[in-house]
DNA sequence: GGACTTCTGGAACGATTATTATATAATTAA
DNA sequence: TTAATTATATAATAATCGTTCCAGAAGTCC
């Protein structure tokens, strides 16, 4: 926060939204500096610049916006204050519901931003796996904490477990971008979540 | 094939299939013509676009070449010598086999290499979207022959069913790329079949 | 009113993008 | 042996890539 000099042109926060719509829809190396500046206002190389320092700034910014907006959906997977199966079940039909929804890119842009990478920006697609890698620990621990508390059998295999959720909510991404209407994925999670009756019952 | 005229210099099978790993694991935008020419025997400009037309032509013919060998594990969900719930658990397994596989790159080529695209280039996606839609005609086939033969009950909801293993299928290739085991996504299709049991005993 | 600080417009940077032009080499058919 | 055909090497194309430079504009502080 300057206390002196010429003030920003343009509007900082709105700036980055336009960003994070732009690497949502075409990913990181898809999405050009000019098509970024023109969504952020027509602003010139030098205020970019002087902003965001690189196009890998701005963008792990936009990552941090993501997750801090649209990507909270994810966090009922750590919500301890319902039962495992309800955070689970939850976590999936709302993560569908968001990325389903028209108003902004369809899919999740910490799954999609990065598939495509030349090999010099390896570690973009890295740090978007590292973000990934959050989400999968919360259903881990969201599972392991299904087992600890006797809502699965202690037979219960966490590492399968874990990965069969995590697989289908990864698919979400393709199926929301072949735009697939929320409904039908729905459906989809409710037959998916019977095998946790299974489970319990055995 | 030329009768005449000057020979080509190079194998152009094998320049397919180098151009292939090379799409695959970066992608169509990501995969610069340089890098191309290099991997498929340091071929001059010239000759490429003598033989292939363009980066897209080659791209296309590539595409080809990958469903008529990688990509021939998914016509297991439209083998009709065995029941349907064998069709789509042999179709998932051997994608996931194939994806994790770690003599090429990891995942399947048609969900993967086209994610990210600039908009003057949208039919690329369009065009592997095709293909994608392809297969899920098959499992849709599948679970229709299943709903017709007595397998699955009259009341099963296809759309339903379709997409709950499309999803996790697609779900396989950023698994496999984030470098996900084959045993451990083999067990979660073992656990994701049960489901057809279920089904089948209602 | 300077001095200081920050942001902006605009031109330019070198590198890389996919693609094309030109001239020549290597083959077959007549 | 000449013509026709196809592939080659090399150079150059225009456009775009992310980024930097520079002079000036627009503020605050003393």
């Amino acid at each position: 926060m300057p206390r002196t000099g010429r003030p920003r042109g343009f509007n900082r926060d709105e700036a980055v939204v336009a960003a994070m719509l732009l690497f949502w829809e075409h990913g990181f190396e898809s999405t050009s500096l000019a098509q970024l500046r023109a969504a952020m206002g027509g602003i010139s190389p030098a205020s970019f610049y002087a902003a965001f320092e690189s196009k890998e700034g701005l963008f792990r910014e936009v990552v941090q916006q993501y997750i801090s907006t649209y990507g909270q959906v994810s966090e009922s997977f750590c919500d301890t204050t319902m039962t495992s199966k309800a955070a689970i079940e939850q976590g999936l039909r709302r993560s569908a519901r968001m990325q389903t929804e028209r108003s902004h890119p369809q899919g999740c842009l910490l799954v999609l931003s990065a598939v495509n990478c030349s090999p010099e920006q390896k570690h973009i697609r890295d740090m978007l796996a590292k973000e990934r890698e959050r989400v999968r620990n919360w259903i881990k621990d969201c599972i392991e904490r299904a087992v600890a508390n006797g809502e699965l059998p202690d037979s219960t295999d966490i590492h399968m477990l874990v990965t069969l959720f995590e697989t289908f909510l990864q698919g979400i991404s393709t199926q929301a971008q072949d735009g697939a209407p929320y409904e039908i994925i729905d459906a989809a999670i409710t037959q998916l979540m019977s095998i946790w009756d299974t489970l319990s019952a055995s």
